[in-house]
DNA sequence: GTGTCTTCGGATAGCGCTATCCTATGAGAA
DNA sequence: TTCTCATAGGATAGCGCTATCCGAAGACAC
């Protein structure tokens, strides 16, 4: 009596299998697996049960191509060599994993067309979401991605043009609140050096300014920004271009920590001394950052909240949840060590 | 005359619309894109010119379907926060995407039975290819690779067991070179500190263990396992204890740079001088290993050519290229710096 | 009792591709 | 000439699931 009708080719348990043994339809099971229709509670449990029995597992290819939609879902991020978004990856991960959906990685290195590129042929398979980094991009992304009609969440950032969905923090506030600490505490003479210049890093500098013109101690040749992409070395590269200006700075902000990091070491190296010569000031909170000697005040950023709540966002808008445009704001805190 | 067959419910370019344009049937369509079966060289190029027209882009989710498998490749690491997987899953994906595949990534976190979920989760997807990190895991995962029959590439290893395939290098010859090293240089009571204890870090403990002996060096006291995951803090408490032990160490052979770093950070908070009063040598070269005072003696490990080698690898066997079992050995160098 | 509406299981028909078998054609051998 | 046999295109039949339409059955009002 073991199936005559099918030979079953892959020798896989398939749906037919389970209805076969449930005593019902095939549809019936994909219905009541998925909870997709109203199904009467006792055929559930048979249909479960004889789910569990045979161990099936739905077939993913199978079900993205009768429904149109894989369970994928694509995130574009710059970089990985960037603790900041490991950090944001993995709970993203994290979460999603949980929900049955399937995590696939893009990464942009900073580069608009190169984010083009990845988007296109990720939408050919048809995921499930999208998340993306910040709001940046080409005119022909974000046509893609609202062509697509693929549930979007942006990342890093809130303010969200309308229509878009975003998590994140106020960068601009929070590189306004690490200037405003630095003023605070005396100094006057507040470099902002930044590398990479992504969009994030300008909204940090603008922040600074604002802070500085505010107290009435902007000046442009504080501003030190190079395009390469950050690391220690640069950091520290900077730092010793930065401790040659005159009139002398008496803190330096650095847009992240690699470079702080970067510019704490070479102090060291040349026997400046941090923070009674200069402050140095970082953002992220990356760790180590708070075994430097001395530890370095930074910026702690919820990363891991952000890749979390970006997870359960997109989640609400994949099953159609509606919501015209929402940004979801997890702040930020100021970690005040030793270096300022 | 405009395909009055075929309404095309989902409004995307199908095989069908490319065979109708190029005159000839769907399967020919499908060979001639392929290049699985002889075609005349002309009807390529009229599939090829029409597909082009057309913008043709193949479904995967129906590809894998009728064809029983799928364009991803599911790659197995323990970490995203350890740089060397990060320069490594770059490498790989990069060479992979290339050639069409997906990479879909899992983080085990040195777990075994993590490991062995993600595993079967991505058995589910039917993958062309896997890659996994090393050679420890639990019998269940090693049989599942065994008779799922996906083509498997083990990273950072190079004593394959029969019928497998490795890219990697010697990790005890490393461990082994970097201690020759450190006797070379005259110290005689040189510490090993480890942290996470994973394999890979226990057959450098082994090559360190081995140089010692026959240097008559060897103490077990001189053993400094800990469990728990590396990190700048734990490389600095370690640093701490061990600098406590009489008789003193003159040297410090840290089995990742993440400890060497925090090490040498921890000597300069304590005022402790390196190399002269204790060397400190770490593992891997990872970015910023340069930029510590004083630089850190390690040893380079080649993360990208691993990457792109496994990929490259991984390819082969998917082409169902035979063969038995092999193993890519990229070899390491020593990086001395003034650490040591 | 009849009509309308809701609820829920099933039949049917694909989703877009590839595996497999089949057939027409022409080359080469006997 | 006749019989292989290799070559290359096509017809057919799924892969395993879900969307969509249908219809049976019960609830409720009039």
């Amino acid at each position: 009596m073991n199936s005559p009708l099918r030979p079953r080719a892959t020798g896989r348990v398939t749906l037919s299998d389970v209805a076969q043994l449930a005593g019902v339809s095939p549809i019936t099971v994909s219905r009541a697996l998925r909870g997709e229709r109203a199904v009467a509670p006792d055929l559930v449990a048979k249909v479960r049960a004889a789910a569990d029995t045979l161990g099936y597992v739905p077939n993913p290819a199978a079900r993205a191509l009768a429904s149109g939609q894989s369970s994928h879902v694509a995130v574009l991020i710059p970089m990985l060599s960037n603790a900041l978004f490991v950090d944001l990856l993995e709970a993203l991960q994290h979460t999603l994993r949980q929900a049955g959906f399937q995590t696939l990685i893009g990464i942009t290195h900073y580069d608009p067309s190169e984010e083009e590129t990845l988007l296109r042929e990720q939408l050919l398979h048809r995921p499930a979401g999208l998340v993306v980094t910040g709001l940046e991009r080409t005119e022909a992304t974000r046509l893609l991605i609202a062509q697509s009609g693929v549930p979007c969440v942006h990342l890093m950032t809130t303010d969200a043009p309308a229509g878009s969905h975003c998590v994140g923090f106020s960068q601009r506030d929070a590189g306004r609140d690490m200037a405003r600490h630095l003023i605070a505490q005396g100094y006057r003479r507040i470099a902002f050096a930044a590398a990479q210049l992504d969009p994030r890093t300008l909204q940090r500098l603008a922040g600074w300014r604002s802070a500085l013109v505010d107290a009435g101690l902007y000046d442009e040749v504080l501003e030190w920004l190079n395009p390469a992409p950050s690391s220690l070395a640069l950091g520290a590269r900077m730092f010793e271009q930065i401790m040659g200006q005159t009139p002398p700075v008496d803190a330096i902000f650095f847009c992240n920590d690699d470079l702080a990091q970067g510019a704490l070491l070479a102090a060291m190296r040349t026997g400046v001394a941090v923070p009674q010569r200069v402050a140095i000031a970082g953002f992220n909170d990356l760790t180590g950052s708070d075994q430097m000697v001395p530890p370095l005040t930074t910026v702690r950023t919820p990363r891991a909240e952000i890749g979390h709540a970006a997870a359960r966002m997109l989640m609400g808008l994949m099953q159609g949840e509606p919501s015209d445009s929402s940004a979801i704001d997890l702040g930020y805190t100021l970690q005040i060590r030793h270096s300022t």
